[in-house]
DNA sequence: GTAATAGTGTCTATGAGACAATATCCG
DNA sequence: CGGATATTGTCTCATAGACACTATTAC
């Protein structure tokens, strides 16, 4: 806050939202195909301006993610990501947006949003890879918002927001290894999340597969913060991130995990 | 980005900066008090508009920061800790602020910016608890940032940037208990921290104290990220925060130690 | 039976934490 | 020397990871 007299410029302050779910094991993001200029036919974030002044910045999130999921939004979490707000990101002007991150379990197609030509789940290699071209600044915006999730499934329960209301434990594993793009061994994992007290609770029956031993069912237990943490292996960072995921290292507090992956981040 | 034809409200931009010090083994924030309206006289943190349309926002961070202290900026780091937007935040209007956390090693003390009546340092510890008053919102602000501050403590070099260019192993440790909020054992950290290869490596003679034997120097290692992690004991989350810092949970993934203490999550 | 997945038991290496013991300064 | 702090050593317990083994289904 400055006590200046003078009127400091103006800015457009839009939201973007990250979303991301798991289809077929593979990590997904959803993106929009943009309809009008600028970055026309291009993949981007769902996402809007301020609709009026007096709006909240995370109410504005809710909005846009309830238009472009089906989803109860009242169930779904927002977590905000960070600002991105370099000048010449966008040649409309000085927008400055604030991105989110949203974690969804396997849903149906998402609905066309208002503005969007398309909306698609897309698998997360391909846009980290650069396989897919993306507007603004958006695969940056994708990139923070994966590894945000990587950190988190080490200290949350995050992993139960991208299954649904019951799961088995496998399914659990296949989060954190779609997430982490890593394989995990399925009895110490077993092992590690049960001894978790209040991760995952019995949910009932148990879910007879097409083959194999049945397995029982959980659901999402009251506790939140894994701890102590279920800590990824090493290569589960270094490996994967350095070749596609990071740009080359802006700031020493960032390497292997992004535990400083925050945007914005300058020496 | 949305494509909307209409043009959307704008909002003030502003950066607000948590810069933490450590002043006799006790972490510190440092603050202005406000010499116009509103909140006139009362402390802040020091912050500013956007100068211009074309200024970004972590350089606008940047100059603040080389305003508020006598610092060579270059060797500062500033981290953005998140978005603090909500309408009503500020009566004049709808000013958006983006919070960078800086780390200063011990400070001569603050030169008085341009539009602060005074600058200073001031315990962390009377500002989260309520004893000072503060302005906006910054007071969440700076519990944010000091919670930010704990966890990269854990995974990341981030402790080095208290200390001046060189320092023991003692200095280090005190670093981790001012801000942790905690007592270590100097047998155990000692070890620890030298076993984390390239976390600090030594810096030639050894310093001389008033009384025992004089401790080896060193400076800060090539390495920032600590794998694995300096972990927190658990009374240094759980304790302390619940009863001053964190505000009744609004958001199933927060609790112990802030992993998703960032700014702006909502259900 | 076999195939396949779920779940349990066990061994080992490593790290954390407690804490005794030693080293090196000042006076 | 005694007081104080630095540094090293050692012991114990808990956990991670590897992996053999048992259980329960479908066919």
């Amino acid at each position: 806050m400055t006590d200046d007299p003078w009127v400091p410029p103006v800015v457009l302050l839009a939201v973007d939202l990250v979303i991301l779910t798991l289809r077929e094991s593979r990590l997904h993001v959803l993106l929009i195909e943009r309809g009008v200029d600028p970055y026309k036919g291009t993949l981007a974030l769902p996402g809007r301006f301020l609709q009026h002044s007096g709006e909240g910045i995370t109410a504005a999130a809710r909005r846009e993610l309830s238009e472009e999921t089906d989803l109860d939004v009242a169930t779904l979490r927002l977590e905000q990501l960070g600002v991105y707000g370099d000048p010449g990101r966008d040649p409309r002007g000085r927008v400055v947006s604030v991105a989110y991150l949203a974690i969804a379990p396997r849903l149906p197609e998402p609905s066309a949003g208002t503005d969007a030509a398309a909306a698609g789940w897309h698998p997360s290699d391909r846009v980290l890879s650069g396989d897919l071209a993306l507007a603004f600044d958006h695969r940056r915006i994708i990139a923070d918002g994966i590894e945000r999730a990587r950190v988190k499934l080490e200290h949350s329960a995050l992993a139960t927001a991208f299954c649904g209301p019951t799961f088995t434990i496998t399914d659990l594993q296949r989060v954190y290894e779609a997430v982490w793009g890593i394989e995990l061994d399925p009895r110490n994992f077993y092992r590690k999340v049960q001894k978790t007290e209040g991760f995952i609770v019995p949910a009932g029956t148990a879910r007879k597969s097409a083959t194999g031993r049945p397995a029982r069912v959980f659901r999402a237990g009251p506790r939140t913060v894994l701890h102590p943490p279920l800590v990824r292996p090493a290569e589960a960072s270094s490996a994967k991130e350095q070749e596609s995921e990071q740009p080359p290292d802006r700031d020493p507090h960032r390497t292997r995990s992004g535990v400083s992956s925050h945007p914005g981040e300058v020496g």
